[in-house]
Parts: C-alpha cells; sequence; structure tokens
DNA sequence: CGGGAGGTTGATGGCCGTCAACAAGCGTGG
DNA sequence: CCACGCTTGTTGACGGCCATCAACCTCCCG
C-alpha cells in the first residue's frame, strides 16, 4: 500500500472501479482515466482542496483517501454536507463560473488527480452524469437524514451509505470496510455533539450491529439492519397529502 | 389573475423573469420558452408531479405556485428536501436513464410546462446550467440548516431564502411577498413540529422581524434580520481544522 | 349549522447538548 | 527511558430545546 495508489480488495483501483460500476467503459476511457492518475497529487489531512467562492482551478478525482464538502459558520459550528470518496468528482460544473458551492477539506490524507474532460470519451461522459445523479441523491438522503431521523437512526443510517459508497468502489466487502474517521467528524456530518455520537456508537455496539476498533468497521449484517432502521423503499402514494 | 398565468410585480412572467435573470437571453429563447408556456398545464395541490423512483415523463418548468421535492417514510414522518418555485425546472437530468430522485408535490394549484429543451438555444443551455448551480446551492443550505441551526435561526433562514428566490423571478420586492404555505409546511421542510414552528412564527413576529398575514409575508428589514441570523460569508481559512 | 383545515397556547417529558473529568494511545523531546 | 502534551475516546451529571399531548380557537365552505 505504499509509493502507488492503493488498490481495492478486487485488485482494481478505487476510483476506477467505481466508475466502471457506473458506466461500462471502453479501453479509451480507461487509458484517459489512468493517464490522469499517473499524475496524482497527495493533499494532507485538514488541508483544503477547494474554497467556497473562489474559482475552481481544475476539477478534480478522488483517487484515494476521505474528503467532505463543509460549511462552518462564524461562530464555529460546521457541519459536512457531504463525503467525498475515490472515483468521486470535485468540482464538476456544467456552466461558464465555475466557483465553488462549498469547501473541500480532506479527511484523511487524500490522493487525487485532474478530472480527465469529458469531452474526451461518450463513455466517460456517461459515467460522470450518472455520478452527479448519485452526488444528488446522497445529498437528498443527507437532508432526511438530518431533518427527519433520530440520532441512532442518523447514524446508522450514515454508516450504511458509507458502505453501499465504498462497495461501489471495491473498498468494501462482507459489511468490512476501513472508516478513517474520527468521533467528531461523524458528529459533523450527523449534525450532533461527539459526547452524543459516542453514546449512539456504544448502543450499535452493544446491540451487536458493529464492530468498530483500530480504524476498521464491521457492519454484521447491513440487510438486517437497514430493516432495522425501517429504511425500506420510501416511496409515496398517488397522492402527497398527509392527514 | 385569473384565466391566464400571473404575471410578477415587474409585468413579466415569472419562470421568464428568473430564466433572464440566470443568463441573458435572445429573441429566440424568449419566444421558445413562451411558446411552451402557452401550452402549460394545472395540477391542483396536494397531488404528485413526479413520483420517486418512476420514470421521468418529461422535464417540467415550473410557471406558478409552490412545489416541493419530499421524502415520506414509512411510519408517516414527512421531509420536505426542497421548495419549487417559478423559474425552477423539474426532473432535468444529464443521464440516459431518467428516474426521479424524489417526489414533486404541488403544495399550491401549480401551473408547469414542458420544459423548452436546451439544445434549442444555447443562451436557454446556460440559464439550465445555472440553474442546476443555484439548485445545488439551496440542497447545500437546507443541510448546512438542519445540522447545525437552532428553530428560531432554521425558520428565519428558509424566509431569508424564500424572499431571494422570489425576488430572482420578481415575485417580490421590499421583503414583501405571498407565502402560501400552512405552518405544518414550514415544519415540514424545517424539521420541526407545527406546534414548535407556531411559536417561532410568534417570536418573530414579537421581535418586529416580520409580519405574516392573509398568506402574505412582510420582513421588515431583510439585511438586518440576515444580518441577526449570523448569516453573512461564511468562508473557511486555510486550514479547515477546528479546535 | 356542522365539519374540517389551520392556527394558538399550556403542561409535561424526553432526547440530546453542555460541562466536566478521566483514560488511552502516540509522537516528541529532554 | 520517561515525562509531557496532544488527540481521541469515554462516561456521568445536569439542563435546555424541542416533541408530545391536549384543548380550544377562528375561519371557511358546503
Amino acid at each position: 500500500m505504499t509509493g502507488r495508489a492503493a488498490l481495492s480488495l478486487t485488485g482494481e483501483a478505487p476510483a476506477l472501479h467505481r466508475l466502471r460500476a457506473l458506466a461500462p467503459l471502453d479501453l479509451a476511457a480507461i487509458e484517459i482515466i489512468e493517464h490522469e492518475a499517473s499524475r496524482s497529487r497527495l493533499i494532507h489531512r485538514g488541508r483544503n482542496l477547494m474554497n467556497e467562492g473562489r474559482a475552481i482551478v481544475r476539477p478534480a478525482l478522488i483517487l484515494e483517501g476521505w474528503a467532505a464538502r463543509v460549511r462552518l459558520f462564524e461562530d464555529g459550528r460546521l457541519q459536512i454536507l457531504s463525503f467525498l470518496l475515490p472515483g468521486d468528482l470535485i468540482g464538476h460544473c456544467h456552466h461558464a463560473y465555475p466557483v465553488a458551492a462549498s469547501t473541500v477539506t480532506a479527511l484523511s490524507d487524500v490522493r487525487y488527480c485532474a478530472a480527465p474532460p469529458a469531452s474526451l470519451s461518450a463513455r466517460l461522459a456517461q459515467a460522470y452524469a450518472v455520478s452527479q445523479a448519485y452526488e444528488e441523491a446522497y445529498l437528498l438522503a443527507q437532508i432526511a437524514r438530518l431533518g427527519r431521523l433520530t440520532a441512532l437512526e442518523r447514524l446508522g443510517d450514515l454508516l450504511l451509505e458509507l458502505l453501499e459508497r465504498l462497495e461501489l468502489c471495491g473498498l468494501a466487502h462482507q459489511g468490512r470496510f476501513e472508516l478513517p474517521l474520527t468521533q467528531q467528524i461523524l458528529a459533523d456530518a450527523t449534525g450532533l455533539t461527539v459526547v452524543h455520537v459516542n453514546r449512539m456508537v456504544r448502543e450499535l455496539r452493544q446491540h451487536g450491529d458493529i464492530t468498530w476498533s483500530g480504524g476498521s468497521l464491521v457492519m454484521h449484517d447491513p440487510p438486517g439492519f437497514a430493516r432495522k432502521l425501517g429504511r425500506m423503499a420510501t416511496r409515496v402514494q398517488e397522492s402527497g397529502a398527509r392527514t
């Protein structure tokens, strides 16, 4: 795991694994990605990849490590808007004035490269489009989480999302994945305090839902856990009205 | 205000007003929009324009009225993900599998039309792209609101956003606008209960921040109110780390 | 006049924040 | 080697914000 970019458990680079999962890529697209990935850069934990309101220098593709879009208030309150994992795109925008809508901070050391231009490959463009749709879905999920779930549900729901996303880039198997986050970061993501996150983690452990130590987390029964959270299909009926 | 689509206070159709504010439109683009708008449809309050998980029949443009993207949980909990106002686009997506990421419900009677295809006008495409950027910004704002603001701040911040958005389509002036929402809907948007929203509204009234009756709301000093909420530029410093 | 939707207010309680203290791990430098 | 400081995790006591429950009001419309 040193020197070159880490490989996923299937032996493929995580970012490429994700993009291939989103849309079938031809050899040309793969070579474009690998070409850019060969010129990767490293940024250390706590540094920003992008600053809210400032111009976007160039869209980037995360190769390794965890980042987050964050909003910082004047009085010190901080909210994590979304997590960015290997294979995620940063600063991809479609209009002429590329201004960052949020600050992006490295939560761990992050390896990234310039995002290969979508214009070079129709398949790649398709993968980007699907990636964007996923990103929107994650934002919507985060809103529902913060608005209507309890503390325990927020944490569990977030862990389920992270598991699914890491599976998508080949970094999770059998409910097991590396979680290089502090409880403070989980608190900033779930809108809670560290103290309360700690209590909720304790509950998840005591209920046998997760094992988490040494940066490695195991969810013992993801489908059962999801069911327990009532996280089933949430279709609405014909009429959106409530009682 | 009957028969044809309502006009904004400046005498221009709200949706067109907004799109022109986002990007300068040439005559061709305006005619394309007016052409589609002339074939508008009406949907009644409480009905859905779109259902989560189902295919998107065709992207739409809101001409008049209020809608919302909502998520409904099995146990009846409901969260409004974002509001949709005149000039907003629904179901605009960039990949080949147009599936709705959320249900869209009409909060009032809503007049809408098919969204004119972006391919017909480069100017229109630009307006759509900027519109999409705004939409993302509103989602991020909603996340920060739900995650880290108190009840009073959530309500005030939301009202400020609505004011700004309505100004963009010419439906608000001098801090005054029509607010065709019940307190229950504000509760579903802010992640609170109706009872508590009612108490917060009372506070805003008592502090002289707003007047709200008969569906018409006046914010007496928007900049001052924004300052009071600490809603200033929230740039982060060079390092994203906190104490 | 009856019924429903929406608004308003009070009493009570629980979830989660706040404050505080301590433990565990780890790198650094004396 | 060990003291030291820093980060992170952990637990308990206490309090406040907001949910819950309940009642009553106004307004509107059939």
